[in-house]
RNA sequence: CGCGGGGUGGAGCAGUUGGUAGCUCGUCGGGCUCAUAACCCGAAGGUCGUUGGUGCAAGUCCAGCCCCCGCAA
């Protein structure tokens, strides 16, 4: 099958890298997102998936829109048999989802109907979901709404980051997507319509959402920290107005005195425990600014934290 | 050349207006204890990122370079 393949970070690469193994079949194009300055310093920086493909000598292609009318001139001159997208970034118009002969298919990092949208992986931490899988997906214009090939689900630990997910995901994800490419080929996959009643949307995450509310439950902050681990990140801010990440925290068992969310309430060898809104949490790994992740051990050994004093979200000015 | 913060004994930090270095933890030895990750006593361990400069004298001032990190994108 000639197949042209759109993507960007480096969830897609697996399935790209999969593809491009396949004796079966015949990347003839892949598309990702321009080069632009990103990071620390302004660097211009290319995508995952450009990345593997010029390791690997495969034709890239970096439109700024794909709606573009010369982007659609030159997918047709490429005439693929199918279009496979992996978190590209970019919508497709309705033409582009009906030129390839078995249309465009996506793979999806969540068990649709939920988690429709940017973060699939990051809300299924986040809201505590004790599963999540990988669903490949018949594209329609909407956003992840189209018709369901086939999915895989995978079990979710109480302690599993986001990180760990997504490189689980990515890799079921990838074999999926193989399973279909193949399966469409051969006229076995029956497209299974979503139910829209159960559709829920996993927005793009704002800097709002990274800051730790205190008052939360003990099980919602956990859920956060791994949600947002490695990227991007939930912070407090200590009593200085400095920023505070915290990495990875453990819902405590212990009795603590009742104190205001936010308050320390004690410092073990671990880490210290701090008051949340149900509950108490306690702090294993943190990261003050300027500096890497510590132990929350060792950051009390330095700079300190004393029982007593607050975390918060606001900004102390 | 986007903004900014850092590089001090194994780890994390402090170090005032420049006068050769301190804290918490760890490590090693000893003691206490039924026992201990707890406590007590003692010890080892630092060319203060790097190069050069100005001083009688620099971790502490100036310039260049290397590395790390936060924010913003």
């Amino acid at each position: 099958m000639k197949i042209v393949f759109m993507g960007s970070p480096d969830f897609a690469v697996d399935s790209l890298a999969l593809l491009h193994n396949s004796p079966k079949h015949e990347l003839i194009a892949v598309v990702t997102q321009p080069d632009r300055p990103k990071g620390r310093g302004q660097k211009v920086l290319m995508t995952a998936v450009k990345a593997y493909a010029v390791e690997n000598n495969l034709p890239v292609l970096q439109p700024v829109k794909v709606k573009a009318e010369d982007f659609m001139i030159k997918l047709r001159e490429l005439a693929p048999d199918l279009i496979v997208v992996a978190a590209f970034g970019q919508f497709l118009p309705k033409a582009m989802l009906e030129l390839p002969r078995y249309g465009c298919i996506n793979v999806h990092a969540s068990l649709l109907p939920k988690y429709r949208g940017a973060a699939p992986i990051h809300y299924a931490i986040l809201r505590g979901e004790k599963e999540s899988g990988v669903t490949i997906m018949q594209m329609d214009v909407g956003m992840d709404t189209g018709a369901m090939l086939d999915n895989v689900s995978v079990p979710i630990s109480q302690e599993m980051t986001m990180g760990q997910l997504h490189d689980i995901l990515k890799i079921k994800g990838a074999e999926l997507l193989l399973e279909v490419v193949d399966g469409l080929e051969a006229g076995t996959i029956k497209a299974v319509a979503q139910d829209e009643k159960l559709a829920t949307y996993a927005s793009l995450l704002t800097r709002d959402m990274e800051k730790i509310n205190w008052s939360l439950s003990a099980k919602e902050i956990h859920d956060q920290v791994r949600a947002f681990d490695p990227f991007p990140s939930s912070f407090t801010k200590l009593p200085d107005g400095k920023t505070l990440k915290i990495w990875r925290t453990k819902i405590s068992n212990d009795i603590w005195e009742e104190k205001s969310p936010g308050v320390v309430v004690a410092i073990q060898k671990s880490g210290f425990v701090v008051a949340a809104g149900q509950g108490f949490l306690e702090v294993l790994e943190v990261q003050p600014e300027s500096k890497r992740r510590m132990p929350a051990s060792v950051f009390c050994n330095g700079r300190g934290i004393m029982v007593g004093e607050k975390l918060t979200a606001e900004e102390t000015k």
